[in-house]
DNA sequence: CACTGGAGCCAC
DNA sequence: AAACGTGGCTCCAGTG
């Protein structure tokens, strides 16, 4: 994939003077002044270790909590919760040493002539996905706009092309339906307007469907249904949930979200401790029996799969992908049941990568396929193939590949995001595919 | 100096 | 009964 080089050293360095100028102001506060006279030449602005030991042994903060093996915990979440200026600018600069060192400085050491080539290994994960390195392809920030912007101006597509990503939608889910096969989730998928998240959020903050805000939705899809999903229980999904109330301000029809579940008879989180049981007027008791409800009443077919398929590799030691490829080893029970959709999901998505890639050279096109993210597929796209492009790649990840791998049950559909003309990842815009 | 585990953080 | 899946990369601190 091309490089931007300019930008990149431009980006370098200012952020380099940034880190600096931060750190020049950590330095004349009066917390480093103790800092100092602690450590002496062992001193390093870099250790967050020995920022603990000042914060909770010197100045008498409360070390609320602590990593598995017994530490002070010291990431920027806790850290946000000490009331101390100097530990506002550490976070930040730690923030922004992440950038500039990782991520920046990954792709400058890899760029060769203008052009970064990462590897994608098939043959190293367990699961039968992919992997990517020098530099990983695969987690460049997108989530935080800021750092979204800083890094992925550095990539460009080659003179009189655009970028094009072009990504399942909810690959995972329904390739875990292939497995499972629930009517209602199949439901849940093939009919457009129902929705899953919506339906869930509504559940857990105890509103109607109607009353699901983006945020409320957001929530209950990442603290709810994907944790449970993934193997996760009520106990976490009542912190998480609780927690995001203040921090994202939820309301319901313009009335604030602890007093809304007050008015629905939840007045505390709880105990949140697994070996107690959760006491009724609680939110932790009221996510346990959401969650009660979403695996015996609503999704009754997929637990009974969860179950049967662990029942069965205890008894053979392992099991077969859709795809046909055979996971064998020690498993606990959450990889058992993650393993064969990861990685079917992902040899959907390499199918389909292969057969476009032939296209691409058997019609001789300019276009180039340069990487892949687990769900999706990111190129190079001359703006003259751009058009049919899309098509044949659309026409492949959603039809084609039903014909190849007989056993998806459920419709496939993409989204296709693309730059302008000479346009950088950053400036990526949704479009149709007609 | 090489190496390792821990911790943290980025993505899906 | 158990309790969030898969990766890569960087820095720190400790070891030999």
């Amino acid at each position: 994939m091309r490089i931007d080089v300019e930008y990149l050293e431009k980006t370098s360095k200012q952020l380099y003077s940034r880190i600096k100028d931060m750190e020049e102001d950590l330095k004349s506060d009066k917390v480093f002044k103790i800092w100092r006279r602690q450590y002496g030449e062992r001193t390093n602005l870099g250790s967050r270790e020995q920022l603990g030991k000042i914060l909770f042994d010197v100045l008498g903060h409360e070390c609320l909590h602590r990593t598995p093996t017994g530490r002070p915990k010291m990431d920027a979440t806790t850290m946000g919760a000490i009331d101390e200026p100097f530990v506002k600018t550490f976070v930040e600069m730690e923030q922004l040493k992440k950038i500039k060192n990782t991520f920046l400085s990954g792709i400058q050491k890899q760029t060769c002539d203008g052009f970064i080539h990462p590897s994608f290994n098939l043959h190293t994960v367990q699961t039968y996905r992919s992997s990517s390195d020098s530099p990983n392809f695969q987690n460049f920030p997108i989530r935080d706009r800021k750092a979204g912007e800083l890094i992925r101006r550095c990539f460009i597509p080659r003179d009189g092309h655009r970028i094009v990503e072009i990504d399942y939608t909810g690959l995972e889910v329904r390739i875990a339906a292939c497995y499972h096969k629930d009517p209602t989730m199949l439901e849940y998928i093939k009919d457009e307007s129902k929705d899953m998240h919506r339906d869930m959020a509504a559940e857990c903050f105890k509103c109607e469907p109607e009353q699901v805000s983006k945020e409320l939705r957001y929530c209950g899809k990442n603290m709810f249904v994907f944790p449970q999903f993934y193997g996760d229980f009520y106990v976490n999904n009542a912190r998480a949930l609780w927690e995001s109330i203040d921090a994202m301000n939820h309301e319901v029809d313009g009335v604030p979200m602890k007093e809304h579940l007050q008015q629905n008879g939840i007045h505390e989180l709880g105990l949140c401790e697994p070996q107690e049981k959760p006491r009724p007027g609680t939110f932790e008791k009221h996510l346990q029996q959401v969650e009660k409800r979403f695996w015996n009443e609503r999704f009754p077919t997929y637990d009974k799969w969860k179950k049967e398929w662990y029942r069965k590799y205890l008894k053979q030691g392992g099991f077969n992908t859709l795809t046909g490829f055979k996971i064998e080893g020690l498993l606990g029970r959450n990889d058992v049941i993650n393993y064969p959709v990861q990685g079917s999901a992902f040899h959907c998505l390499l199918w389909s990568l292969i057969q476009l890639n032939k296209w691409l050279v058997k019609n001789k096109k300019r276009t180039k396929i340069v990487g892949q993210i687990h769900d999706s597929i990111v190129s190079d796209v001359h703006e003259d193939e751009l058009d049919e492009f899309l098509q044949v790649a659309k026409t492949i990840m959603t039809q084609k590949i039903r014909n190849k791998f007989k056993w998806i049950n459920v419709p496939l559909d993409v989204e296709a995001e693309i730059t302008p003309i000479n346009g950088s990842w950053f400036e990526k815009k949704e479009v149709e595919i007609k």
